[in-house]
RNA sequence: GGCUGGGUGGCAGAGUGGCUAUGCAGCGGAUUGCAAAUCCGUGGACCUCGGUUCGACUCCGGGCCCAGCCUCCA
């Protein structure tokens, strides 16, 4: 039985389908005007992993993930470079699409723009003008109003008062509450617009995700997800438009996942301390992000660090050199272990658990590893399972040899294969002359240049440390 | 000020009302020409103060500390 934790309720709940058998899920992407950093990263593959958990238990999930493509920051970006906003959102596109393949991360069913969803924007508008939840200003601008919707702050647990009393909510002449937020911008020159019945003008954030989510999904779905920033006010204001628009509940599983951290602060644009995934992918290969992403549950915080990704790639030295000469090439076709798929599953229902799966991966290593020492032909069953698991979490699908001699980094230098083979051809000579110190100079030579040999009897081998 | 979430061994990071997390690092042993990899064994923790309980790191309450949201942010 599958349990998440609900940011709704702020509890964890059982997992009930609307429909049987069946999941809709959205989740908020990216606004692109840059790379992604780390915090990306991990939307993606945290959303990513739920969804191949879904799937692995039986569920047709239908996964929605869109693009912001217009908004203020796009806009100003594009002036600052002297390029078409068409120009600059395709190129972060193209980039997003690049990180999140490289890390692993299956194409959601379906990626709404903004900009392509322009139609459906307007009739959500429409429709809450209609019911008398949204108004004119003065100046153009279509806001909805937040005192119409009986349950604001539901999901952040807000109450208007003091949100209000707060007084961090910039002063806005036109609206009529200083809570009340746009739902259409007017156009300003220079700026991209759309024809509406309100006159030129391009939507507010929160508008285009409920519009997107309703046309993809319906009025009532399953789970949203995203970053625990866009709790609030992100996620409170689609809950007031799409409830208020549709008349239906809008959404019942909410999940959120927690911040990446430098130093006990969040990584964000604002305070410049992000990493970008491509600055991450020059020192270390896509997996080992991907596993020290889900070293950590999902809704804790993520700190960042080279220490924690060495110990990533020390984590995933030990999974590959497992599977190494076990005979686990074509896992799929082996029945896995049925004992470690039940723990395995176990933590991943336990609201996606992932370090406590990645936990029963390691006593399977050790399974294997002891069946292997004692000649046992279990090896082959133990090492199909692992592969099959780390699957699920989109892990370990690599050869094991190319992944232990891989380049650490895409910007890595160093020694290429030829040269070392020969190397260790030399030292393998100096062996059989029984010419240790010459042995020995070369291994040391060979680990200055980030080569660790592994003596065996069926022969010397190599991997980058 | 209001609202979330959290404080676990050297580090990272799960979990449980009474029983080994797991990984890295450490220590002892096996193995090895020496290493590496691997195996076996081992030390080490539950912010603080009360309460509930036969028994709490685990449940409840107070305190302290940390992060986040209340403004764009994954």
């Amino acid at each position: 039985m599958l349990k998440v934790y609900n940011s709704l309720t702020r509890r964890k709940e059982e997992f009930v389908p609307i429909e049987p058998g069946k999941v809709r899920m959205y989740v908020c992407g990216m606004t692109v005007y840059d790379y992604c950093h780390l915090g990306h990263a991990r939307v993606l593959v945290v959303f990513d992993v739920i969804v191949r958990h879904l799937r692995s238990l039986g569920y047709d999930v239908t996964y929605v993930r869109n693009i912001t493509d217009v908004d203020d920051k796009i806009i100003d970006r594009a002036l600052k470079r002297g390029e078409s906003i068409q120009r600059l959102t395709a190129r972060y596109i193209e980039a997003m699409h690049e990180d999140a393949d490289a890390l692993g991360v299956l194409r959601p069913d379906f990626e709404p723009r903004a900009t392509e969803s322009m139609s459906d924007i307007i009739h959500m508008i429409q429709a809450l003008l209609d019911k008398g939840y949204a108004y004119q200003a003065d100046n153009g601008d279509i806001y909805y109003s937040v005192s119409h919707f009986e349950h604001y702050g539901q999901l952040s647990g807000k109450q208007l008062e003091d949100l209000r009393s707060g007084a961090r909510v910039e002063v806005d002449e036109a609206k009529r509450d200083p809570l009340d937020f746009v739902l259409w911008k007017s156009a300003k020159p220079g700026e991209p617009a759309w024809p509406s019945p309100w006159g030129e003008g391009r939507p507010g954030w929160h508008i285009e995700c409920s519009a997107m989510s309703t046309e993809c999904l319906g009025a009532h779905f399953d789970i949203h997800g995203g970053g625990m920033d866009l709790k609030f006010p992100h996620h409170e204001n689609e809950i007031a438009q799409s409830e208020a628009a549709t008349g239906e509940h809008f959404v019942n599983y909410w999940i959120h996942n927690g911040f990446v951290q430098v130093d006990e602060e969040k990584m964000s644009k604002s305070l410049g301390n992000f990493f970008t995934v491509r600055e991450i992918l020059e020192r270390y290969q896509p997996e080992e992000v991907r596993y020290f992403i889900l070293a950590s549950h999902y809704r804790s915080p993520l700190n960042y660090s080279d220490d924690n990704l060495d110990k990533a790639r020390a984590a995933l030295q030990r999974l590959y050199t497992a599977l190494r000469d076990s005979g686990a090439v074509d896992a799929g076709s082996v029945e896995a272990d049925q004992e470690y798929v039940r723990r395995f599953e176990a933590a991943m229902n336990d609201d996606f658990n992932t370090p406590e799966a990645l936990a029963v991966l390691f006593e399977l290593v050790r399974a294997i590893n002891r069946a292997r020492e004692s000649g046992s032909a279990e090896v082959c069953r133990l090492a199909a399972t692992l592969k099959q698991l780390g699957g699920r979490l989109g892990l370990l699908q690599a050869d094991p040899e190319a992944y232990l001699r891989g380049p650490h980094g895409a910007g890595e230098e160093g020694p290429d294969d030829a040269e070392i083979d020969r190397l260790v051809a030399r030292r393998d000579q100096a062996r059989a002359d029984r010419d240790w110190a010459e042995a020995d100079r070369i291994r040391e030579q060979l680990e200055g240049l980030g080569i660790v040999l592994e003596d065996s009897p069926g022969g010397t081998r190599w991997r980058r440390a």
